[in-house]
DNA sequence: GTCTATAGTGCGATAGAC
DNA sequence: GTCTATCGCACTATAGAC
């Protein structure tokens, strides 16, 4: 085989392993967590050797670290662009709101992935910056953004409603999802919805 | 009770073991996860021998279940016994707020211990299922109860504006504290509240 | 393939309660 | 002395990092 030796840089089929081993850690890093992902399994996974995995992540914490960064950058891209807001203030929160909500709760996969992020952040702190970072903050700042280029709607302190806006949403995703309590604490996303934007439009003149 | 109920091992001083094992378990399953920690440190950590801890509990995940079921009846107590609210509503809801949220900041524990509900929401369904029925689903319901008994306030979705209000709060901490985003999204605990409030008081005659 | 860690078990020894 | 909780430790079998 004309395979070159694996310890320096890879040549140019390298993109493709790397994107097999990321989709086999993928599936198995949401799956079990940090603790609980064997690197045999994600080797599996992944569909080759161990040490194939190890020619292009220094050890598991690399790998795990690599994964999760992209798959910040890459999942929740949606949200930045629907955060580009226009038009009617009732009907531009309502969109993001919808938006938002159905995105997230028809993808397991974001669903895991929040868990995951929030479950290794102690473990890895700087994993969790990075989220909030790429995230949390433009996402925010957006929001912000247009609350305050918004005077009609006379909110007092854009900064803390825009919280109030995400955060509300957010943690309905984590207890209906992630804490299972669809059919315990039972809500409609709708009245989630209308009552989040009522609250937003109730200082303007209405 | 010469030989109490023959479901529990030992005898009386029994209590005391079965408390120290749960001080050492708390300890590292909550600073490491449940697949992050061994028994043997748990055991060491407990001051007593593995052999003991297995004479109390079953297997890891017994001993595991029966620490967070513990935790979530006694570190939360507190938010039920003041979500009793009586008096001015503008109070009322200042007060629920600022108590929950000096409550989790201050302590440590109570942050590690969301995590680690969250984090082992998947692998432990029902250990979710117990934090919501006995946290979540009875601060909301008086909740609920509270601002649907002052018609005055004019809510026109108790349900949801209870999710909103506590929601807020606690997706304020998990970005602020759990997620470590107190340096990259500063904002002051009291902007949070005075935003909340003055949303939940918007509809009423000011 | 190697070396380490881990879940869980078994047993002899100890020390205290009656 | 008898009973028993507990310790300490050796042991198996398995799994994991690298």
């Amino acid at each position: 085989m004309a395979r070159a030796k694996s310890t320096e840089l890879k040549r140019e089929s390298a993109g493709e392993k790397v994107e097999q081993i990321l989709k086999g850690a993928m599936q198995e890093f949401l799956a079990h967590g940090y603790a609980g992902t064997s690197m045999d399994r994600v080797a599996a996974a992944a569909g080759v050797s161990k040490a194939t995995v190890y020619s292009y992540f220094a050890d598991k914490e690399g790998l795990f670290a690599a994964l999760m960064e992209g798959l910040a950058k890459k999942r929740f891209q949606i949200l930045l662009d629907i955060a580009s807001p226009t038009g009617e203030a009732k009907i531009v929160l309502r969109q993001l709101a919808e938006t938002l909500l159905n995105q997230v709760t028809e993808d397991a996969e974001h669903i895991t992935f929040m868990r995951v992020i929030i479950a290794e952040s102690g473990r890895f702190p700087n994993l969790a910056k990075i989220f909030i970072r790429q995230i949390t903050q433009p996402v925010l700042e957006k929001l912000v953004h247009y609350l305050a280029s918004h005077p009609e709607l006379n909110i007092p302190d854009p900064e803390a409603a825009a919280r109030i806006f995400l955060g509300s949403l957010v943690q309905f995703i984590i207890i209906q999802e992630i804490l299972h309590g669809k059919e315990i604490v039972p809500l409609d996303k709708e009245r989630m919805i209308d009552s989040l934007t009522h609250f937003m439009l109730s200082g303007a003149g209405k």
